[in-house]
DNA sequence: GTCATCATGTAAGCCGTTACATGATTGC
DNA sequence: GCAATCATGTAACGGCTTACATGATGAC
């Protein structure tokens, strides 16, 4: 999760792993968040697999070094061996995706195994993705909602007690709000998969997947 | 969270593993159900710290050959160089709780660090806690959401893509949800704590606690 | 000058998952 | 007899959190 996360954010933008960490917060919430204990190991991590890399530090550094290549760790100790940072600028480390992390940003994009918290990330960043995968995504998505919906009803229903039947059916509502929320993704992504046949009308016809799980609302 | 369901579910009656998975997945799903790899560790720490004990093995087993400690697994091996098990009946470790148990069960089920997946356990399991002690997991409760749902308000409404809009606003719609039905189960909560005052009225009015967030529905 | 914030990292430890290893019972 | 399910564990591995260590910058 924390690899996807951080390949979309690079994606957009160049971020040093501070900034990181806010936009993470801000996307999946300040609780849950990621911490540097796990940031920091996950970006060094992706720097050696190639998936993204240090660029410059970001502020005026004049006579800029031709930064290319992997010589972009030295540089910080470089620096701090002359003196002091390149002129009144703190040392950050700024990373830019590669295009070995955008390519495995696509991979985990459309990973299937995700679980729930790595579903949102996916949404988040799915726009890079063709139509029909974000179609496909968000099916395969539904199909689990719809699987646990039914799982639910098939077992339970024993509940003892005020709360815990309380809690069954507030779970219950729960993955029935998630089941809608789905729903309006795939009209959206289903739109923009028609309005990219019309440009190239070479894919079949949409198919119409038919929910197991009874329509309406239940009280 | 796995201390306090195992906890819990034990209170109510004497299982085995195997059977308290089966419990345990039916309560917080099957899917980010407990695994046997952290279900008979946790088993044995319990036990450990006298929280549980193994009781009969529930069948028949006459001539029950000790099985204290760590000899578990020799044990098995033993049995089947012996030949066959104790008689017709399978080897099952059926748990109980302890004096001690049930301490740390009430210990977990107010404790207020306790996470989204362990607080819908703390639900599942607090009618065995004291009327104000419920209402006042409830109203933390609502006050984290609340503080949530201020955060959000707070940061973000720049969110670029429509797909990561749809995102921000399902969470917002969900955190509202989740908001409304806390206010239930404290509503549930304060009738029966007023049902116990009447019955023993030297506690104090109901204070009631306003929300800092919006009433209404955002469309 | 000191405090908050920015900024980057390391280390220990916990906890949990996956996969492995075993074996019993029941139904077909 | 074979497969599915019941039943209990161990071992390897990975990942995340917490806490620690360090230091710069800017505001008051």
């Amino acid at each position: 999760m924390i690899d996807l996360a951080i390949l979309g954010l690079l994606d957009e933008q160049d971020l040093h792993g501070y900034e990181l960490k806010k936009q993470l917060a801000e996307l999946v919430g300040a609780r849950s968040g990621v911490s540097f204990g796990s940031l920091y190991p996950a970006l060094a991590r992706l720097e050696k697999l190639g998936a993204v890399k240090a660029v410059e530090a970001t502020t005026i550094v004049e006579a800029t070094i031709p930064m290319t290549g992997a010589l972009s760790g030295e540089i910080a100790a470089f620096r701090a061996r002359l003196g002091r940072p390149a002129k009144g600028r703190r040392t950050r480390k700024v990373y830019g995706i590669t295009a070995i992390g955008r390519s495995r940003l696509r991979e985990l994009l459309v990973d299937d195994t995700a679980d729930d918290r790595t579903f949102t990330v996916q949404v988040a960043f799915c726009h890079t993705l063709l139509p029909e995968q974000r179609v496909a995504l968000f099916e395969r998505r539904r199909a689990e909602l719809d699987r646990r919906l039914v799982e639910r009803t098939r077992s339970g229903a024993d509940s003892a007690g005020t709360y815990r039947r309380s809690l069954r059916e507030h779970d219950t509502q729960t993955i029935t709000h998630d089941l809608a929320w789905i729903d309006e993704l795939i009209g959206a992504a289903r739109a923009e998969l028609a309005a990219s046949d019309e440009a190239d009308p070479s894919t079949k016809p949409i198919t119409k997947t038919r929910s197991h799980s009874q329509e309406g609302t239940p009280s």
